[in-house]
DNA sequence: TAATTTGCCTAAAGGTGTTAGGCAAATGCA
DNA sequence: TGCATTTGCCTAACACCTTTAGGCAAATTA
C-alpha cells in the first residue's frame, strides 16, 4: 500500500484548516484522517490523540499571530503602532476563526511555557513605551489592551454587534482613538 | 417503573450546573441522563438534542445575567454604577464558569431574539447616561464596555493573566479607573 | 373503572476516540 | 545487491455519545 506521507505537522496544518473552515470545536481526528483518505488509528503513530492535535494547532496560531504582530509593530510607534497591533489580532480573527479560537485554548502549563504567548505580552509592553506609563501601570494597561483586542474581535466575530447601526468599521476606529487617548492621559487610582 | 419527573427545565437547569462543573462543551446528554439515572433516549421526549440543551443553557445563563445585572445597576449612577456591572459579569464568570461560557454561545436567530441579550445592551446604556455621551458615541462605548468586559473575564478565567504580579484584583480596579476617566473624557476622532 | 395520554424503557444504527497487533514499504547496512 | 530493521498505515475491537423507532406501564381524564 502507497504511503500517505503523514506527519504531526502536515496533521497540525490540516487541523488548522479544518478549523477555519467548520470551527475549532469541530475538528476532529477522524476530520483530519478524511483529509489525508487515510484511517484513523494511522494518525496515532504522529499524535498521541485529540487533545495532541488541538494544543498543535493552539500553538501554530500563537506563532503566526505573534509573527505577524512582530511584523506590524516594527518601526511604528504610538496611535499608530496600536493600530497596527490591533489591526493583526481582528484580521487574523477573521482570515482565520478557527485558528484564533484555537489560540484561546487554555493550554497545559509545559506547551504554555513553550509557546508564543509571551511574545505577545512583550509585543504590547512594547507599543506601552511609547506611551511612558511607570509600572505597575504599564502591567495594568497591557492587561485592558488585551482584553479590548480579544474582547472586541470575539465578540464581533461571535455576532454580539451584528444587526445594529452604526457599522463596527466605525466603532473599531473610535475604540483605536478612545485607547489612544486613555493611554495618554493614564489616570491614577481614586 | 417510577418516573424520574424529567422537564426541559430541569434538564436545563442541571446542564447548567453540569456545565459549571467540568466545563459546557463537556455537557452532553448522556451525563445529563446519568445524573437522573435515567437511560439517555427518555431525554428526548423534553429535547430534541444537544443542540437544545446547550441553547437552553445559554438562554438560562443570559437571563441570569441580565436579572443580577438590573439588580446592581439599579440606584446607582457613574463610576459606582459602572462598576456594579462589571463586577456582575465578573463574579458569573467565576461562581459559573460553565454557564459564562454557554452565554458565549452564537444562537441561532430565532432564539437570539427570545433571549436577554438586549437586556445587557439597555443595561449598559443606561450606566452611560451618566457621562451625557451623544450618538454614535454612545453606541461605540457600548460596544467598547462589553468588549473589555468580556475581554477582561475570559482572559482572566482562561488563565491568560495568571503567574504573573501585579494580581489581577489590582489590575480590575485600575480597570474601572481607567473607563469612567476614559467616559468622562471621550475624545472627538483623530 | 375504562380510555387516553404521557413518561420512560429497550433496541438498534451510525459517528468519534483510542488501543493492540499485523503486514508491507522504506531505509540502513553488509 | 540482498537482507535486516524500522517505520507507516492497516484491520479489529471496545467504549462512549447521539438519535430514531416502537413498546409497556403509570398517570390523568372522563
Amino acid at each position: 500500500m502507497a504511503r500517505a506521507g503523514l506527519s504531526t505537522e502536515r496533521l497540525i496544518q490540516a487541523g488548522a484548516e479544518l478549523a477555519d473552515e467548520v470551527g475549532f470545536d469541530q475538528v476532529t481526528v477522524s476530520a483530519v484522517a478524511r483529509r489525508f483518505d487515510v484511517k484513523v488509528a494511522s494518525l496515532y503513530s504522529h499524535l498521541r490523540g485529540t487533545h495532541d492535535l488541538r494544543t498543535g494547532i493552539a500553538l501554530l496560531a500563537l506563532a503566526e499571530l505573534a509573527d505577524r504582530a512582530a511584523d506590524a509593530v516594527a518601526g511604528r510607534a504610538g496611535k499608530d503602532a496600536l493600530t497596527a497591533l490591533a489591526n493583526v489580532y481582528r484580521d487574523y480573527a477573521r482570515e482565520h476563526p478557527g485558528r484564533y479560537a484555537a489560540a484561546q485554548l487554555r493550554l497545559d502549563p509545559a506547551p504554555a511555557a513553550a509557546s508564543a504567548g509571551g511574545r505577545h505580552a512583550q509585543l504590547t509592553r512594547a507599543i506601552l513605551r511609547g506611551y511612558h506609563l511607570p509600572e505597575p501601570d504599564q502591567t495594568h494597561a497591557v492587561r485592558l489592551l488585551g482584553s479590548v483586542f480579544h474582547g472586541y474581535v470575539s465578540l464581533e466575530l461571535g455576532g454580539g454587534f451584528s444587526h445594529s447601526a452604526p457599522d463596527t468599521e466605525e466603532t473599531w476606529s473610535r475604540t483605536m482613538d478612545a485607547l489612544d487617548a486613555l493611554l495618554r492621559n493614564w489616570p491614577h487610582p481614586r
